[in-house]
DNA sequence: CTGAAAGCGCTTACAG
DNA sequence: CTGAAAGCGCTTACAG
């Protein structure tokens, strides 16, 4: 592989002012400009990042930590990020939680430090005390994509108002038995949205001066399947079912859907559903949502750490760091409607 | 941070003998490997992966290149990926072609050439001959899953085959009314299998002695709600319809049972329906499907490039690419059975 | 606008 | 088993 020097050779000019040239940093004439691209370019010449960062500091490499891949909401910010950074030039090294916590080890510990990243994005991560200790200790940029990193800049919904809303849209139809399907723990995930998801939804119906029946709230593990089981027993209740379900996500919306036809209700008139996420799927199940974008979600995450890395890769004294909520769109389908009479 | 000299002034030893301790290569008396160890640790010493990169020609991070992401096969081989390489201590950097073609352009004319990459995993793409001369050019080991790379060592499932099989179990069920459902070439990918899928197909036909009807071949987007669509044609047309339907994906699959349910179709009485792939959500729709296992060919394709790296990080002269088909698992579920009578 | 040179933090023959 | 030193390929004050 042909390395700067060679290019300085070819040019007829110092490594120095190949560096500048091709950089775009300092000044260089106009001519000297055009004798490195030429050599550049017929040397098929690619600079080595490793040197480059190693020299410079920058590492034009961004580190995200997702605690899953497979699951729509990661991948699709996954999706978002990637783009939005091979655009920019900068590389993408993904660290993924999900396993035995040796793996989820050795990423805060060491592959974290390597320093060869010039910052890093959590997705939806709870992080334990010493794990948020290592990752201050690199001292670059961190975005919390998600929430729940404190004092750490912030890119997350609204959780509440989310949940408050789509509860809103059900009572508006004339609905008052409402059930709510939130999400568990998993993955060491602090889904903690779910909790205020949990309580945009109690404070809805408080508003509304609807009871809340505590056997109404439910929790799954945000899979269709694990929804559809959950579902299924609800609305077999002997004592009376609701007449409307708010999940708290369309994954799980989607199993609540499969469940409620199984059982040979008719959809919407016996039994509402609303999800919240924007999957593409709802379109096929006719549901009713809050989309949250998460390709979007991705695409932000980057341009705050832009922002944050400024144009020299670094910001003296560091800008602050704001908390940002995400914009959500309610998208009105066939799974909602007023509850049949009677 | 601390550097290496930080750690050698502490531990009372020279740089490299701690390069060495802290490496395991190399001869290091018992008593230097542990004040090297107590003194790294105590620094909280990280090795700087760009300066041993520069220094060494190893980089402990590979780069894998994917269409998309947001898509079931592809974000459960990233899931199997991850994991694998991150537990041998390698960072994984994600290349993503799809959007633009400039950025498809600025991943193999730039972001791959950085020398930062170790090895190379290709997944499904159909690369244009300059995209091929590239990575080539890297000189790095290269694995492609799904295959389709020229002379490059791949792991892939046998198309054909399980075409054949999945047709064979339609067939034995007394079908001979069966159509196929295939997939476009979307994102620029080369699902190539289609076509072997296809052949596979037509070949178990052939075998049975059954008559493909040509108006039962269609082709879809590989998503659910393209699937849809084109099934609720097939099953609508006044002429006849099939009894039995191969699908190239699952996601395909659930949307032509979604369109024979929406129909008034009992399944599998009146509509076998038979999948390919192995996503979870076959369970909950109860389909009998040719599961594939994407995360663990993601973990078969570091395996591989483990090997090809050999321990030293390269093997010289390099051993042998294989071509290697990768197992896949019949799953009968209930989405399947004879034809009903007449 | 340009070049010589120091330095980024490691690894690895080489000599002992 | 160990250390001094060269070298990996860049970037960037510094001096001109």
């Amino acid at each position: 592989m042909a390395s700067i020097k060679d290019v300085a050779l070819r040019a007829g000019v110092s490594v120095a002012t190949v560096s500048r040239a091709l950089s775009g940093k300092g000044k260089v004439s106009a001519a000297s400009r055009e004798a490195v691209a030429r050599a550049a370019k017929e040397l098929g010449y690619v600079l080595s990042y490793n040197a480059s960062s190693l020299a410079s500091g920058r590492s034009r490499n961004i580190g995200i930590v997702v605690p899953t891949i497979s699951r729509w909401y990661f991948a699709n910010v996954l999706q978002g990020a990637t783009q939005e950074l091979n655009e920019r030039g900068y590389d993408l090294t993904l660290y993924n939680t999900s396993g035995e916590q040796r793996h989820r080890d050795a990423v805060f510990q060491d592959l974290l430090m390597r320093q060869r990243l010039d910052a890093v994005i959590t997705v939806t991560l709870k992080l334990t005390a010493p794990e948020l200790h290592q990752l201050r200790a690199i001292g670059k940029p961190l975005v919390a994509l998600g929430g729940l990193l404190p004092e750490v800049s912030t890119i997350r919904v609204d959780d509440f108002n989310i949940a408050s809303l789509a509860t809103e849209h059900l009572v508006s139809l004339g609905h008052t038995k409402i059930a709510f399907l939130g999400g568990a723990d998993v993955f060491n995930v602090d889904f903690n949205l779910p909790a205020a998801r949990l309580d945009g939804f109690e404070y809805a119906l408080d508003q509304a001066e609807i009871t809340v029946n505590p056997q109404w709230l439910l929790d799954a593990d945000f899979t269709t399947a694990g929804a559809y089981q959950k579902v299924r027993s609800l609305l077999s209740n002997p004592r009376g079912r609701p007449t409307a379900l708010l999940c708290a996500s369309d994954e799980m919306a989607f199993g609540a859907i499969m469940a409620a036809r199984d059982l040979g209700l008719s959809l919407p008139g016996d039994f509402s559903v609303i999800g919240i996420d924007g999957h593409e799927l709802g379109e096929l199940y006719g549901l009713t949502t809050i989309a949250q974008h998460p390709g979007a979600q991705g695409e932000a995450a980057v341009a705050r750490i832009m922002e944050l890395l400024g144009e020299d890769g670094y910001r003296d004294p560091p800008i602050p760091a704001p908390d940002q909520f995400f914009p959500t769109e309610f998208v009105l389908r066939t799974s909602t409607a007023p509850p049949a009479a009677g």
